[in-house]
DNA sequence: TGTAACAGGTTAAGCGATTAAACGATTGGG
DNA sequence: CCCAATCGTTTAATCGCTTAACCTGTTACA
């Protein structure tokens, strides 16, 4: 039941005082070469390790970020089980550790909790997935804690903040399942009311419809919550509108899983009968049967981005703020049929 | 750029010591009741929230848990990736939160990093999720932190531990698919070197044949790593061995998923060409079509009873070790046909 | 040669909490 | 009526570390 070895055992074991021992291990003061060895070796003996929370008590840092995502829905507590965002955290976490930071997760409700969290913990900076309601976003802002915001559209220039370009990307999805011959696509998405994202990838898909000079039609989208079970149902809904739309571009990959596993259940076949495209090439896209044709956008490419931003933030807190936009590819696989 | 109020601030805006604010604050010791207004008080309009890094300076325990999980296969970093893990995870966040702890998680390798953080994060538990060579649990155990082993066939005594009836769950698959009428069924794994679940559900296997007087054939058991490509792999070998097998039961259901792509690209129809059994119920598994027939474990509830032993061990050192087995339950979808 | 700069260390004052011990004022029992 | 126990509160030590300030020799330079 021995006790951690503490800076003070490290000193008299080398026989230095405590501040030497902390100098080398930090070196911010030139130390002499002997010393330093010497120090270093009890180091190793006593198999010392500092305490990061009196650390942080003097130095004001913590070496601790934030992560906030939202609740996938309403009902359901567990979001990780969404995996896009189980992506964006893991990667998150990986590049954090790499830069000797650990990561907290919050997948709370949005009140005050996280903002008592970002306090007592005394976070060094905080990644915030996904949109989120203005007054969230003034709280946030009241910390003084930099910041970096995820897919969000929110206007204010106090953050960092990472996205793609999902008007493009739609664009992109669009056009491909429009120059694969289908000229009456529905288009299934999350709501739109306060959504920046879906907003913009509804806008994308528009431009396409447009550029082939196609009437936009409103009874061709069908809004719904982002998740399996609204997929689902988008799908079944879609079906009992009886339109003649060929193929169904989803504004997120999630909600194409849950179409195409309605239109299986239906007896539809995809793409033979109708056709699929979706958004973010999550995982499970390509595990599908047929393989999910989609739009990719790098998410672990987001998190490694997102904690880069942060860092830099944290450590020139005058840094001017920038917003990164990434790029998105089309990935191209079995569920869009081509007519031509 | 005002700071943080602290304990000190609440005090004299309360007009009392330090001492009296953190003996309201922790109710450790009887304190008037005007007084204990008057500090709620100035903790309100002071907007006080106490400093976790001080706390745990002195009173030696951070609020704060570790949460190991394995890299899921030698390349990949980003495991949370795996479904499996994130559910997992997801749920033990959700669960440490409600009773006031955060959690670390780390997908480090198993080197001596890990033993780092649990020293310089004073963490107050570790969940370790998985099985690790020997060593690792001996470094484990060397912390004298609690720790709760969840799906690790470990026998030190020294660690809770909670799993689910791995052989039963298995036994239960494969007696399922025989009673669907099929007589020669694969089976597909991970290295079962090294890995009792592994083990366990072959031995369910074997004992289901068995049961049923049908000769264990060392060819029928495939045996590869657990995820998603070396379920196509071992689809394919399975494919190439021209065995008359008419079914196969996977030990995982990630297995099972890469499979049944496999099959189906190959243009083997699942259920009516082949059938497919998995393991685990991940969140996946709805999604595919034929939805994929599997073993339920509540993921989540081996997170909430995880993280509810582990904080018992916290609050009672001497807690004699726990090991809990979780039930598990068939799950009838549409992957395994019914020949009779 | 006088002095400024610097290298290499040490001392000691916190950082923001907790908590044992001390303290004065009541209270109650014998 | 006195002593002890109890209550409500304060004092002060402490947790493990960082860092400004100080100290003592050297070295460099005009």
């Amino acid at each position: 039941m021995k006790k951690r070895a503490t800076l003070k055992d490290v000193a008299s074991a080398a026989q230095v005082s405590p501040a030497t021992v902390s100098y080398v291990l930090n070196g911010k003061k030139s130390i002499s070469p002997e010393t330093a060895a010497r120090v270093l070796q009890a180091v190793q003996e006593l198999n010392y390790v500092p305490d990061l929370s009196a650390r942080s008590l003097t130095s004001r840092d913590s070496k601790l970020i934030g992560v906030v995502v939202p609740q996938t829905e309403p009902g359901s507590r567990l979001m990780l089980q969404n995996s896009f965002y189980s992506e964006i955290v893991g990667s998150i976490e990986y590049y954090a550790r790499g830069q000797g930071y650990h990561v907290i997760i919050s997948a709370t409700d949005i009140n005050e909790s996280y903002l008592t969290l970002a306090q007592e913990r005394n976070l060094d900076g905080i990644i915030v997935i996904g949109m989120y309601p203005d007054e969230f976003y003034q709280q946030m802002k009241a910390t003084q804690i930099p910041i970096v915001l995820i897919d969000s559209y929110c206007n204010d220039h106090y953050f960092h903040s990472i996205r793609i370009d999902d008007a493009y990307g739609s664009y992109l999805a669009t056009r491909y399942v429009l120059g694969c011959g289908h000229r009456d696509v529905a288009f299934f998405c999350g709501q739109l009311k306060e959504n920046g994202v879906m907003q913009k990838r509804l806008a994308g898909y528009r431009q396409a419809l447009e550029e082939k000079g196609i009437l936009f039609d409103e009874r061709n989208v069908f809004e719904g919550n982002i998740n399996y079970d609204s997929g689902l149902a988008l799908a079944d809904r879609f079906l009992q509108a009886g339109l003649p739309a060929t193929a169904v571009v989803a504004a997120a990959d999630i909600l194409a899983v849950g179409a195409m596993k309605e239109f299986y259940e239906r007896g539809v076949n995809v793409p033979n009968e109708i056709s699929v495209m979706g958004f973010d090439d999550v995982e499970i896209s390509q595990y599908l049967t047929p393989g999910l044709s989609t739009i990719r956008q790098k998410i672990s490419l987001k998190g490694e981005k997102a904690v880069e931003l942060l860092l830099n933030s944290i450590n020139e807190p005058g840094l001017t703020k920038q917003e990164l936009i990434l790029p998105v590819t089309l990935v191209e696989r079995a569920s869009v049929k081509k007519l031509n």
